[in-house]
DNA sequence: CGCATTGTCGGCAACGATTGCATAACTAAA
DNA sequence: TTTAGTTATGCAATCGTTGCCGACAATGCG
């Protein structure tokens, strides 16, 4: 069984009592100076580190904060938990990581779970299946600093981040407009997430400035978000039967873009017939397929904003009542390779 | 603040002491039907959930586990994490992720804060920048159950699991040698990680069996694995410089392979020049190159068995003494796209 | 010299949950 | 009425740490 050094164990090497060796090591001012060497010298030779359970149960401060994002294997959620913990490591902060893939039931578990496993604060992208948020809301008006991070609720007054997602949508859309693109196809994610609703009335807005109409049959579901191929593949296969076949596909999510290019590639689509552009954070989109546009979200920076809204939240002396959502910028990756 | 429910609540409202409430919970044998019944419901309908803090305090025991891995924005590590994650969770046990970036510094704190944090074992798969192994083998020798997997060591005796990587090393140089390549190169990985050596040693293998030389002019060490993409770049434009110039290159390392592919394409390579073949988990790497042939390690696998390797640790009432290294056998995908 | 101040340090209690042991209330038998 | 036996509940200690209070000696000052 593995047993850490307590500091019960100095006070009985160094013959003291426990209150004045946790006061030497946390430097108090009522320790001498040369009792405060002994048990610090003492206490690097053994490598001595405090208990975090027992501080935690102590001082209901673990230093440590909960990340909840539907899934890991996700460029888009992994580059963004790098961000969160770039402020969250100079901060003194751990972080511990959880995903749901996408299920309601995992988002509620595991949130209450790092709740009661005393995390200082909680930053959480909600899974596409969650459509009752009391989990959280309980959660919330228990005290517990929630910042949310992309895919963001109203339900829930707190610090938010999120990207411009109708601008970089109606900017995608635009795009496509000006290359001559006259029957634009949308693949979209889950209509629960404010991402999706927010990308869409970009698109729509896009055709809308340019005076095209808006067609109900040109949109695709995507429930699962790109995580189940066949979803989307079909979704593909339907819009290639259409009659009046479009020829462009705009597309909402990261998985989604992926499979999309995948289920073109495997139907032998003409990359110059049918035009693709999606959000996409892959490292290697740019690699994927000659013409295809994608816009990407600023998922490093997103990270870093929202660790740092969440310590506000989490160091602030006094309650707060005003709340802020903040908007990143996307990048929108066109035709020319200038990179 | 956040302050959950606690068992003295409990006791409060029900006119009840702590511990016939603890026992009532716990379902002892010595409360009455009536006085459970009145307690669980009562624990329900505030939500009520123990306190993971004072339950490992008290039995050093956390449910949960710590996951150290060099990068989370790695697909192998991501799926390994989500074999890791599906077994822990059928288990009872929580996971708490974090990541190195390959340095050797994070990889102690995070496996000391780890440690100390309680969990009831570890799974690392080492850092690249790792050459000195003290800080894992004082916490084996303390009694923290530890199980490697991917990048292993020798130097600690326990559970470990990596993937054939001689075999699919071998396989695939052969592969390139049956296609008529000649002077294959290689991109290797950090030299002090166990699946640099084993990759190389399979790939000097084949060529012996062919009665090929091996030519370390020809090698090229990436130490940042392929996380500085200049290292890599570099890497190519030498081998491309080389007077007689490689007409294959062997990558031991998936973010290699990515970056060596950017490189081939911005420098305008002909891919029927230069065949490419690396090991591989991206996801969309079959989207990549059209001659791109990679080795695939069975991620999710390999995390499944770590886990279940670390439960046997952990559960066991005995000290285990006999220890196994299981090795996964790899995928090749050829020329022939059968997906 | 007497009293207050300062400097060091130890003892106790508490955080939340569990558990061995003691004890209360009660029934049933002597 | 007393005693044994059963059932239900409370007390106190424990895990590692720290806040609070009190003990004690050395020192300063009037």
């Amino acid at each position: 069984m593995y047993k850490p050094a307590t500091i019960k164990d100095i006070a009985i090497a160094l013959n003291l009592s426990p209150s004045t060796v946790s006061r030497a090591l946390r430097d108090g001012y009522e320790i001498s100076a040369g009792t405060k060497k002994i048990v610090t010298d003492y206490a690097n030779s053994i490598n001595y580190q405090s208990n975090p359970n027992a501080l935690s149960l102590k001082n209901k401060r673990s230093f440590s904060i909960g990340i909840v994002v539907p899934e890991l294997a996700n460029s888009f959620f992994s580059q963004a938990i790098a961000g969160i913990e770039s402020v969250a490591y100079e901060s003194g902060y751990h972080t511990i990581i959880t995903q749901t893939h996408d299920s309601s039931t995992r988002e509620r578990t595991n949130a209450n779970h790092l709740a009661n496993r005393s995390v200082d604060g909680l930053l959480i992208s909600m899974s596409s299946g969650t459509t009752d948020y009391t989990f959280l809301k309980t959660l919330h008006k228990n005290g517990l600093p929630i910042v949310f991070f992309d895919r963001i609720i109203d339900e829930i007054e707190t610090f938010k981040v999120t990207s411009a997602n109708f601008t970089g949508s109606y900017n995608a859309t635009q795009s496509l407009i000006k290359s001559g693109r006259k029957r634009i196809a949308v693949l979209a994610n889950a209509p629960q997430l404010s991402i999706t609703n927010e990308r869409l009335a970009g698109y729509k807005k896009a055709l809308e400035d340019n005076k095209m109409p808006y067609n109900a049959d040109l949109i695709r579901w995507c429930y699962k978000g790109g995580n189940d191929y066949q979803e989307v593949e079909n979704a593909v296969i339907s819009l290639l039967a259409l009659t009046d076949q479009p020829d462009a596909i705009f597309i909402t999510s990261d998985r989604i873009s992926i499979s999309c290019i995948r289920a073109l590639k495997s139907l032998n689509a003409d990359p110059n017939t049918m035009a693709v552009t999606g959000f996409s954070n892959s490292d290697v989109v740019d690699l994927l397929q000659p013409n295809f546009c994608y816009v990407r979200q600023k998922a490093f920076e997103m990270g870093q904003i929202a660790m740092q809204m969440l310590l506000k939240l989490i160091e602030s002396k006094y309650p707060i009542t005003e709340f802020e959502t903040r908007v990143i910028d996307t990048e929108y990756h066109g035709m020319e390779k200038e990179n």
